[in-house]
DNA sequence: CTGAAAGCGCTAACAG
DNA sequence: CTGTTAGCGCTTTCAG
């Protein structure tokens, strides 16, 4: 048996297909009878809406596209549940494309989002991506930008202040009596990691008596963290940092895995730890975990208010949102 | 500027829009310069096919619906991603609902999915199906249960035997010569926990010398597997299992986190600990874990294989695929 | 190999 | 309040 369609439905309840379409779309022109007798009618058919039809009717579907960077970064699942939940309140559903930090899967995704006619995206840029804002633009598609700043601030973007995140963290070690630093990174030219270090920096600077050592790793992961962790453990007493910050909590998780000093764990009597993102995990590791929060939802419930609006009204001027980190601390920087 | 469409670039290369169409879905009955000539003009139209129009069209979209019953779960994002691939290769996409257990939630995922005239749908059932899936077939909408099987095995699916797989842990336990084992399970009702302890209580009831206690925590997580290990660590130690099998490894990460005895790690000297799933943090952790690995990936590949088979020729009588699980021997079971 | 034309299911404008 | 109708962009016969 083939779907049913308005016609059939129409048929059935004895009216137009006009009328099918209102008890759909406004009920409330229509009178109670009538669509009482239609949605008897569309019961009896098992009716289901083509969206595909309607959409094509409409001219833009009814999903908003989301590409995040990091599919296995919690940070980034949240933002999203938190998208999803607003924009569905909305009618709206959010279609979700990982790039990896692949911009050739990032312009993919933003291809495939034109094809389904997308209402807007919302995008954490990775490669070059102006040229493709460009026509996203031409076709009056919205874009808001989400945990990083538009070089050109022609768009709207929602983010957070990693600099002022970054010095929270340090300030915090500072405060706690530690004075021998180290900030563990992942790979450069992650823009976040460097304003975390820049934040950082700044603050180390103010405090005479502190220094700040920094070590990139390969990538952001409990792994990578792991690996880090051995090598500062292994170092002689007097070269070892006295506080550690990770860029993010997998990294910090690694570290607190593997920082072990004559076979007892350093942290945090001897090795200070703070990460950044409050993961899940970090409350629920061996030794909590101090780390910065980032107010995900928000930001995903903020970014899909903004390109509703945007896709409303064209012609409203971009807005930045800049939201600021607070710090969570936990055992892993318990004073000495 | 609106979005081109196929009329503007037939206008522009000088053809009919029947032409345009053939170049894009049978480029190989067009003449060569024909094609050249179409291609240059979609490029200078920024041209980009109407999905909506074209699935109208076709009568269904290009895309498979998968509901799962976790998204926090990592045997999930496995299977799913494997899925994506595989479907991505045909040209299809996935899109993903994630039911968290609520029959509700997967009736309106559902409902979504015929919205959208999926070509298929990958289904985890929670609730009772049954209606909907009967719904589904007069609609000639392929399913392909995954993960469980269905009760009246006319749908086909993928599914691995858990049974088998609790034996297997278990094996295992009283291999290395412990003698008091402990099921730790998530709440009753969980088709997969229950055939893990079958399994583990057949192999138990072959081997006089052995006892097999069972504790059901709440949820299958890490904070209920810290709470569940610090009952155990607390009781007297004659009372103390000398091996655990947890019936995931969420659930064995916590309890690895809370089974120290006098200040001590218990895993593996005095407490060996399996989990189930081989997830990415079970080798990452403090002590690597001894888990149960389910094929995953493959079981998305599969899935996602007969789905498209049957979407091809619905004449296709139901497949029943089961898989073996493999044991993955780490330090949480190192014999004492 | 190419062109013309029908029609997928829906919504909105308009007429009654 | 309800009915009629045009047309969204595409694919696919069917003729040429």
């Amino acid at each position: 048996m083939a779907s049913a369609s308005v016609k059939d439905v129409a048929a059935l309840a004895q009216v137009s297909v006009g009328t099918v379409s209102n008890v759909l779309n406004r009920p409330d022109i229509v009178s109670p009878e009538t669509v009482e007798r239609v949605q008897l009618a569309m019961e009896k058919l098992s009716y289901v809406r083509n969206e595909a039809a309607r959409q094509l009717r409409l001219g833009h579907s009814q999903a908003i596209g989301l590409i995040s960077f990091s599919g296995a970064n919690p940070f980034f699942t949240d933002m999203a549940a938190a998208a999803e939940n607003t924009a569905s309140e909305a009618g709206y559903e959010v279609i979700i494309g990982n790039s990896n930090e692949r911009s050739e899967r990032e312009a993919g995704y933003l291809n495939l989002f034109e094809e389904l006619r997308v209402r807007g995206v919302l995008l954490s840029p990775v490669g070059d991506v102006a040229p493709r804002l460009r026509r996203m633009r031409e076709r009056d598609i919205p874009v808001v930008l989400v945990d990083r700043e538009s070089s050109d601030s022609s768009f709207s973007s929602v983010s957070v202040d990693d600099v002022a995140g970054g010095a929270l963290a340090t300030q915090h070690l500072i405060d706690t009596g530690r004075t021998r630093l180290l900030f563990v990174g992942g790979p450069a030219g992650i823009q976040q990691v460097g304003d975390r270090l820049a934040g950082a920096r700044s603050v180390v600077d103010q405090h005479p008596g502190v220094t700040l050592e920094v070590l990139f790793g390969e990538s952001l992961t409990v792994f990578e963290g792991r690996r880090i962790g051995r090598i500062v453990a292994d170092r002689a007493p007097a070269d070892r940092p006295d506080a550690v910050f990770a860029a993010n909590d997998l990294l910090a998780i690694g570290l607190l895995q593997s920082l072990f000093i004559d076979g007892k764990p350093a942290v945090p009597d001897q090795i200070a730890l703070v990460g950044y993102d409050d993961i899940l995990f970090a409350e629920a590791s061996v030794v909590p975990l101090t780390s910065v929060r980032q107010p995900s939802r928000l930001i995903g419930e903020t970014a899909v208010q903004i390109l509703l609006e945007e896709a409303d009204d064209r012609s409203l001027e971009p807005r930045h949102i800049r939201y600021q980190p607070e710090l969570v601390v936990r055992e892993s920087t318990t004073p000495r």
